[in-house]
DNA sequence: CCGACAGCGTCAATGGCGTTGGCATAAGGT
DNA sequence: ACCTTATGCCAACGCCATTGACGCTGTCGG
């Protein structure tokens, strides 16, 4: 007992601007947006953010209760363009494909939004929404409920444990990932035939393969072995 | 021109040691990783770390570089322990199942490492061992080495992927667990039909589900798909 | 045997981070 | 006029990773 569910306004932001200010909740998550777009998740800290609005960093606590505050705002904007630029064909494979693609962009912002929504059940709108488009998009093509439900949850856990990861990654500073292309040349690319030759008989495939994330391969994948279960159920 | 490229040494480790030592570089990784365990990735720092050792933060640093150096071998150390546990048996998609599942299960015991040390490339000795294993199943199997490398990628990133988002699941405290249980009870499953007539139909099942993690239908819907790349290619 | 040296550990300091409390100011509502 | 409230800045706190200077201790070459 005693559950102590934050009751929401705990954390929800202060109330609408009345009076002339120079930010706004708008202008912060646009500017916080173009900051990740530029410099990665990694650069975007309260000091920088405030600095490039030209505001002391502090100023940020009067819109958000804190960054965590911030960054899950952050996330439901993307979410909410991710399901707007989306609009079903009534063909499942693109559209899911389309959907996941989506998805993953979206969360690619911000690792902690992915982990959060998966591992709970938030019951946010946007969520509730691209849950329904997703059954709906399997069910109305065809799929029995079982598969429906079971290529449904491996569809969304895939694409934000991928965006969780890709968002990791990017978010190494970039010290890290210019050693990791130095280390690549200098181990991988000239491994010994002997002792490792599968690697060595791949190296150029890997090396070009490395630098991209494997989801959308992955969300392929998951999409081919979709439709042989659709093949199986109706056929 | 600054100095530019590291030539290797200095992101190696310090020599082998040979006088009376506290601390040793196994030592620390293994409280590195009771430490993820227990606290998850946020409460892994130098300064907690040196404090469970008895010693200064600065200390560390005689055996790692930088807590990136560190990250590396936490993941060497997992990677080992899921190889350690596995025989090729010669049947490719059995070998593989059970090889996601070991690396699943590995990462799954440690929450949040898999997600500091994914995408990162070591070219520590454990790492290329899986590579290698993995590269040789599919390619001993017939894949050709365009489709052997895609599935590669693929199956080691989402096996890290899904073990760091299910990990931070199940690190989650029973009440937040048991308030998304009320959650569910409260949102989803009563929906009303005309709003969201899909998750309304498929509640029971969506619910049995949402308990387990997606991994295993996702890993076997992988192999799925390789199956059936082999087939096309072996025509 | 002894001095040089390398491995090991500590201390103090640097610069970055999120966040907080106090204080000023300007706009509304009364 | 008043008071309230929103808004912004400043200084400070306690974290964080990392570094350089310094002492100690064991090993080894002369």
């Amino acid at each position: 007992m005693a559950k102590q569910v934050v009751p929401e306004s705990d954390r929800r932001r202060r109330r609408p601007t009345k009076q002339g200010a120079v930010l706004s909740e708008r202008l912060i998550v646009e500017t916080a947006l173009r900051m990740l777009r530029e410099h990665g998740a990694g650069g975007l800290t309260a000091r920088r953010l405030g600095a490039a609005l030209g505001a002391d960093p502090s100023t940020l606590y009067r819109y958000f209760t804190g960054m965590d505050d911030l960054t899950l705002a952050i996330g439901e904007e993307l979410i909410g363009r991710a399901l707007s630029g989306w609009t079903a064909t009534g063909d499942w494979r693109p559209d899911l494909r389309e959907l996941g693609l989506g998805i993953h962009r979206a969360y690619l912002a911000h690792p902690h939004a992915a982990v959060l929504t998966a591992s709970r059940v938030s019951g946010r709108p946007r969520e509730l929404e691209a849950d329904e488009a997703i059954l709906r998009v399997l069910r109305t093509a065809g799929f029995p409920d079982p598969a429906a439900v079971r290529i449904y949850h491996a569809f969304i856990d895939q694409s934000l444990a991928f965006a969780a990861l890709d968002a990791a990654a990017l978010a190494l500073p970039a010290a890290a990932r210019a050693s990791d292309e130095d280390m690549w040349e200098s181990t991988y690319a000239h491994l010994p035939p002997d002792t490792h030759p599968h690697i060595a008989a791949t190296a150029p495939l890997l090396a070009a393969r490395m630098k991209d994330s494997a989801y959308p391969a992955a969300l392929d994948m998951l999409l081919d072995s979709a439709g042989l279960q659709l093949a199986a159920a109706t056929g």
